[in-house]
DNA sequence: AAGAATGAAAC
DNA sequence: GTTTCATTCTT
């Protein structure tokens, strides 16, 4: 595998790879490399680099945070900046996906050119293919909505110069919609902020900046738990009510899945995870000075936790809190004993879950205190329902927010960048957090948790979610949550072995592990089934494979890795923990209790979900086991994904600048991962096909117009010939776009009767149906085409009888069935085989169903996502084919078009 | 920094 | 309808 695509991109790759350095985002990490760093070394380089480099970044980028391990909470100032990044759409995820591929076969081309490209191949692609990107992106818009209820694409223009009033009345309001983005939420808040999300006000949560990761699987589970419960409450929250919609949207899934308690894998991550939060704590964010703990910058989940908790329990004053979860109990329950301590300890902690919420109110009343310690700048949450706290973090976060609020203008997204109102962000106490108690009250506040755990916590949990692969995950999760930062070095090597499988592995969790796993993925990504088959000889091989197809597209790669990954990982990943109990310990030092207190405390946690880490890993195992599921794919994403990566993405340094490709930050492996997973399992055509489309169309560009940018597609070999059949069908769209693009030049009026004639060859192969492409061309629009003459080429295109199009199309068709002809049968075969059937969407669909391998791409991933969700549970496998009313719904028109004809 | 493409959202 | 911005990366 690897030597073909090796071969190929490699050479792309240094060169990028030279150039990359470029992104200033970069800066902070690996993740820039990500595209260059197929390889190991480079990778490893990087991820050295990047060691080094985060301090310094983190100093640069937020000088005072000081901890640059620590999470950086902070950072909302930069957060402030650096709002999420939309969602791509499907011709970007598309893009994305293809344009190595590009490249490769075009290394002279610019992007620019190889943007044309793609858009050519886009616009050929078929239907179904589009769809499973369109599908994607609609997924990860969802789930990113959810992620930032609030988000909206334009920074709301500030035409209405919202002015500075606005921004300070703005902040109040704003509550802070669920950062929890990919990378960029935060940002997301300071939208808000302009924008007025009122509805969001309810949540007032803490800011997730300064949140760790863990504070966005909170709030997310917050949010779950919030759009459930309060969901009579809160027609404000739009974001709630969005997720209850959506029901079950990956992202909300994966709220849900927070919310849900969780089993923590294994005592022993348990311990590991606690050491490591004991540590946080001690080391605290700010103070170094903690002797005993080693300072590990990461911050323990616990530690955010506890802060989100404080935050909380300020912003929110309210009751609802009781409702939420325990884990923000517990949370609540340590910043009380905390409180206590310093006031006087006039109650103990142990109040018990019950009496949680009385304790909230003293709680909230002592927490005022550390509220200065805890950044409560921007947590303008401005608690909604708090009448005072509008005013009091109005103050405070005002400054942010007016800044976020203006979404000024700024016509450039840079410009807003270096904006950042990183001036006002000043914070300077905001790492403050770490708490002067240190350990002893660390033990006090321990005792409390565990009492808490014990207590409530154990009643609540109820549903622990079994474990299924709680260990594989709770490796990694310790990992992940705590060791952001780790080394990424043996994840790479791991990653390089294993190439795909790095995914979930165990350790890593690290952002560099993720920038390689996607690049690595990405590389592999043209060795998918069908590049692959194009590139090399084992095309024969993988046909078959890829008989199931679509998803299994998605999915080879994945799920051998998974597997092996989650064999492999387990086992060790279990030593692993292991290890780190025994040496944990030693950091940590002395004081079991804490541990075990934080054993109680991690458990719960990850009951809670509140350890994303630990979700996340057990959700992978699930993948693992699940990986040859449809579900896998389109069950897409996977909430612990989501959660993860938002509490990696918590991390405001990356966040901020993790713009870089993946950005997806390191931390939000995870998110990433999946989302990587899902975008790789997006299915990649092989260049080969679209050159050759691209060919035959250039030639009759050319022919007719000369303006053809992408001439000289080499046609290696017409040997690809698996995808031909798409590639006729591509070509016919790739007609449609010329004319688009050349449009106005005037083809039009050629008729085309090659048309028929293409559909005879087609027919030909079982799978192709030729009338149909035509529709399937008429009824996915080419595209939005705004930009260009798309009404010229709607007038263009003529339809035939059947409806094809295009006298271009014909021509080029009848090229291609010349190609094709020699090529199909392969192609057929092994699309049908594969059960894709480009050709026909419609068969493709209904066959879908029969064939698990194919799906639909009519179903709306929601829908598959649904249901592989479902099914994932119980049963990993093939749940895809059976649809859900849903998605027979979705199906009916097309069965009824298809009926028709 | 501009620009190529498409699309989604916001205006 | 138009504008913005998402991604990538050369020029």
């Amino acid at each position: 595998m690897k030597g073909g695509g090796g071969g190929k991109e490699p050479p792309v790759e240094g060169e990028i790879s030279g150039k990359r350095p470029k992104r200033k985002c970069l800066q902070w990490h690996p993740l820039l490399a990500k595209k260059a760093p197929d390889f190991s070394e480079e990778e490893e380089e990087e991820d050295e680099e990047e060691l080094e480099k985060e301090p310094v970044l983190c100093t640069e980028s937020v000088a005072q945070e000081g901890v640059c391990g620590g999470i950086e909470d902070d950072n909302e100032e930069y957060s402030s900046e650096q709002r999420a990044r939309r969602p791509m759409n499907a011709f970007l995820l598309f893009c994305k996906r293809h344009r190595s591929l590009v490249r490769q076969e075009h290394p002279r081309l610019d992007n620019r050119g190889a943007t044309k490209i793609l858009a050519d191949w886009w616009a050929v692609l078929d239907p179904k293919e589009k769809q499973k990107y369109t599908d994607m992106a609609k997924e990860y818009k969802d789930a990113f909505m959810k992620a930032n209820p609030g988000y909206k694409w334009c920074p709301a223009t500030n035409k209405p110069v919202k002015s500075p009033s606005h921004s300070v009345s703005n902040s109040r309001k704003k509550v802070w919609s669920l950062p929890s983005n990919p990378n960029k939420d935060p940002s997301v808040a300071k939208k808000q902020a302009k924008t007025d999300s009122t509805p969001q006000l309810n949540f007032a949560m803490a800011d997730p900046n300064k949140m760790g990761g863990l504070s966005m699987l909170l709030l997310a589970g917050e949010h779950a738990l919030t759009a459930r419960e309060i969901s009579s409450s809160s027609s404000q929250t739009g974001c709630t009510d969005v997720a209850k919609h959506t029901g079950k949207s990956a992202l909300f899934q994966l709220a849900e899945i927070s919310s849900s308690p969780v089993q923590p894998a294994g005592g022993s991550k348990n311990a590991e995870d606690t050491s490591s939060l004991t540590h946080v704590e001690a080391s605290g964010p700010s103070q170094p000075s903690s002797p005993d703990l080693p300072k590990s910058c990461v911050k323990s989940p616990l530690f955010q936790l506890a802060e989100i908790s404080s935050s909380r329990s300020q912003s929110a004053s309210e009751g609802r809190q009781c409702g939420q979860s325990a884990l923000f109990q517990l949370a609540e329950m340590c910043l009380a004993s905390e409180a206590e301590k310093i006031e006087a300890r006039s109650s103990q902690p142990s109040g018990g879950s019950s009496s949680l919420c009385a304790q909230h109110s003293s709680i909230s009343t002592a927490i005022p205190d550390h509220e200065e310690q805890r950044d409560a700048p921007e947590l303008p949450l401005t608690t909604s329902s708090s009448s005072t706290s509008g005013s009091t973090s109005s103050s405070p976060t005002d400054a942010i927010p007016s800044d976020i609020s203006p979404c000024k203008t700024q016509k450039k997204k840079k410009k807003k960048k270096e904006n950042k109102e990183s001036d006002e962000n000043p914070p300077s106490p905001k790492k403050a957090k770490k708490r002067q108690s240190s350990e002893s009250d660390l033990d006090s506040v321990m005792f409390t948790i565990e009492a808490v755990a014990k207590g409530t916590w154990g009643s609540e949990e109820t549903p622990k979610k079994k474990a299924r692969p709680s260990e594989c995950e709770s490796s990694p999760s310790t990992d992940q949550s705590p060791s952001v930062k780790k080394k990424k070095s043996k994840p790479k090597k791991q990653l390089k072995l294993k190439d795909d499988a790095t995914e979930e592995e165990e350790e890593g969790d690290e952002e560099a592990n993720k920038p390689q796993d996607v690049e690595m993925k990405t590389e592999e990504a043209p060795l998918t089934p069908k590049a692959e088959c194009e590139n090399e000889p084992d095309l024969e091989v993988e046909p078959p494979i890829g008989v199931e197809d679509m998803e299994p597209h998605c999915s080879p790669l994945q799920p051998t890795e998974l597997e092996e990954k989650d064999t492999d990982t387990k086992p060790p990943q279990t030593t692993q923990e292991d290890k780190d109990l025994e040496v944990k310990p030693e950091n940590c030092g002395s004081r079991k209790s804490e541990r075990s207190c934080k054993g109680a405390l991690y458990k719960t946690l990850v009951s809670e979900g509140m350890l994303t880490s630990l979700r996340a890993n057990v959700d992978r195992g699930k993948r693992g086991s699940m990986r040859g599921s449809v579900s896998d794919h389109e069950g897409g994403w996977n909430d612990e994904s989501w959660g993860f990566s938002q509490a990696a993405t918590s991390n405001p340094k990356k966040l901020k600048k993790s713009k870089s490709k993946e950005e997806t930050a390191p931390g939000l492996g995870k998110l990433e991962e999946e989302f990587e997973k899902k975008f790789n399992s997006l299915p990649q055509y092989s260049p080969l096909t679209f050159d050759k489309k691209s060919v035959a169309v250039t030639k009759k560009k050319k022919s007719s117009t000369s303006s053809l940018p992408e001439p000289p597609k080499p046609c290696k070999g017409s040997s690809s010939s698996q995808k031909k059949t798409l590639f006729h069908k591509i070509v016919n769209k790739y007609k449609h776009r010329k004319e688009k693009s050349s449009a106005a030049d005037k083809d039009i009026a050629t008729p085309d009767p090659m048309v028929t004639e293409s559909s005879p060859v087609k027919s030909g192969s079982p799978c192709v149906s030729p009338s149909l492409e035509p529709q399937k061309v008429l009824d996915t629009p080419v595209g939005s085409q705004k930009r260009k003459a798309r009404k010229s080429k709607i007038t263009h295109l003529v339809r035939t009888a059947d409806g094809r199009v295009s006298p271009a199309e014909a021509e080029d068709k009848s090229k291609d069935q010349t190609k094709n002809q020699d090529e199909k049968p392969f192609t057929q075969e092994t699309l049908c085989n594969s059960g894709v059937c480009y050709n026909d969407p419609r068969s493709a669909e209904v066959d879908a169903p029969d064939t698990s391998g194919g799906l639909p791409a009519f179903f709306s991933l929601a829908a598959l996502a649904e249901v592989a969700a479902m099914e994932n549970v119980h049963r990993a496998q093939r749940a895809v084919s059976i649809p859900t009313e849903g998605q027979v719904k979705d199906m009916a028109p097309v069965l009824i078009s298809c009926a028709d004809q």
